[in-house]
DNA sequence: AAACTTTTCTGCAAAAAATGTATTTTTAAT
DNA sequence: ATTAAAAATACATTTTTTGCAGAAAAGTTT
């Protein structure tokens, strides 16, 4: 397999086996370096090198993905925060991240300035979360959505890089 | 280590030893069951058991993350999609689910009615991507906002499940 | 409550996979 | 072309996983 370089930021230089690599792992973390050698045709110490610099550099980690609803979180939800004055947006965010409810945590272009996910076991334990944000100094609103039903929930197509 | 039922769908009833075992894999996907064995004092057999359990059910899947900006996702955006008639949701949302560039889809209480997170490799390609929803039949709005700064992107903390 | 059934856990041997290291091959630079 | 540096390979060793068979626990039935 050559190497050919793809148009990655330039200091971590990615070529397609680390691509192809990438793409067994997505799938099936556990997938032994000895089958992803196979399938590419390379020596499983050249898989085993190429992972370890992925992990090292950060640009691939392998995790146990726990399904939010099998086990017990019934409510995801959606907050958007507004912060006033604006100048509070940093430390606000920083006090919200702490919050063990918010999976995702974002600063937008958009109306409002935070956006808030968070899992929570049932809409009483939402509301308490609610509650939670709005005390703090700094959040002038909140608008909360409630994801009704999940339609996808999938990693980044690495496809896209490819083909242009 | 016993086996108190905790308060899950009773169908897949969890015990402590399966949360115990999910801690160690959300922080590291390939820990060995040798030594989730030695860490919880039950045999290699149980771990894989157990294990394999999980992973027939879909609570747990084992998985490479691969973060989106260090391979050449530049752009992680937010659009909200407003349908009418309102008959034609579901039809919309399956049609955008299908676009690779889509990493959550879900219907909300919200103004809108699905939100559609997308990864695009640049702004252009973004907004390549958004002529392609709005063209869809149905898609009456689209409102979009940029992901400026990731503050948090986390698991679900299953602590939160056992202390109530 | 004893006898039986089912499920879960354990222990051990065999197979498979990961690791450490020395060597070869490839790449890049002069 | 020659040489230096980086990456890939091969193979012996260690570690982990897998496949069962037997033991223990939990749950039923009478």
């Amino acid at each position: 397999m050559d190497k050919n370089k793809l148009p990655v930021k330039k200091d971590m230089a990615m070529d397609e086996l680390d691509f192809a690599m990438l793409a067994f792992l997505q799938q099936d973390g556990r997938t032994s370096f000895t089958v992803i050698a196979e399938k590419l045709n390379v020596s499983v110490g050249t898989v085993r090198t190429r992972f370890n610099r992925l992990l090292e550099e950060g640009i691939l980690s392998i995790i146990g993905r726990v399904d939010p609803a099998k086990v017990g979180f019934h409510c995801y939800a959606h907050i958007a925060v507004f912060v006033r004055p604006a100048t509070l947006k940093e430390t606000v965010a920083k006090k919200i991240a702490r919050l063990p409810e918010v999976s995702f945590l974002a600063g937008t272009s958009g109306d409002y300035d935070l956006e808030v996910d968070v899992m929570c076991r049932d809409n009483d334990h939402l509301q308490t979360f609610i509650n939670k944000v709005a005390a703090i100094e700094g959040v002038h609103q909140t608008k909360t959505a409630i994801y009704f039903k999940v339609y996808k929930y999938a990693p980044p197509d690495l496809d896209l890089l490819k083909a242009e």
